[in-house]
DNA sequence: CACCAGGAATGTA
DNA sequence: TACATTCATGGT
């Protein structure tokens, strides 16, 4: 319940975020991906190159040179990386994207893709398949740390933790994901970690 | 100059 | 299982 109350608290303070509302689905699968130990400002950049040579749809995005990718999601970081694995994401979105499977059988089949981590996988399920899964991240575990006095061993245990303590509910989750990604922010901004 | 940002794979013990 | 290293750009 002190969970559910941080969630009043965080949203009086920073208002609704509303996390990608607009654009396609597919393009949270591409943001998912690039922003993978990136600032979201560095994101923008290759979002922006991408959509200039309008390549940010699944169609061009595996037509694509690979040598080409890679140069228009440079300024992301990890470019090489990154444009393999936007490739094989495309993929499994396309094979995955209209799929009725559970949820957790879903976000098996995205962990089985190499590049797609735990907290990749539950951001698309959560942002671009309308799966409820709670998405961890750094500041998650900092804001468990500092606001809640909770610390866990792994990254399952505080995905669990924030399901068990909330309704299963899409909205509340995605908004309470971007909530701590802002109290991240603002504490880093502010004042030491 | 160092350090980090909305991580994940790989290697080592 | 638990750490260490690698990947790479741009901001502070």
């Amino acid at each position: 319940m002190k969970v559910r109350k941080e969630y009043d608290s965080l949203l009086k303070r920073f208002g609704p975020q509303n996390w990608w509302p607009a654009g396609t689905k597919y393009e949270v699968v591409v943001g998912a991906i690039l922003t993978q130990n990136t600032s979201w400002k560095n994101v923008e950049r290759a979002l922006s190159s991408l959509r200039i040579k309008k390549a940010l749809n699944e169609k061009r995005m595996l037509e694509i040179p690979l040598k080409e990718l890679e140069q228009l999601v440079h300024p992301s970081g990890y470019y090489r990386q990154k444009a393999e694995r936007l490739k094989l994401a495309t993929r499994k979105w396309t094979e995955l994207k209209n799929s009725a499977e559970d949820t957790m059988e879903l976000r098996r089949k995205w962990l089985s893709v190499k590049g797609i981590g735990p907290e990749t996988a539950d951001t698309i399920l959560l942002y671009a398949m309308d799966r409820p899964v709670f998405v961890v991240d750094a500041y998650t575990r900092k804001f468990c740390k500092a606001v809640l006095g909770v610390e866990l061993k792994n990254y399952e245990d505080y995905r669990l933790y924030f399901q068990k303590r909330l309704p299963v509910d899409l909205k509340l989750y995605r908004e309470y994901h971007a909530l701590i990604v802002e109290w991240g922010k603002a504490v880093r901004n502010q004042a030491g970690p």
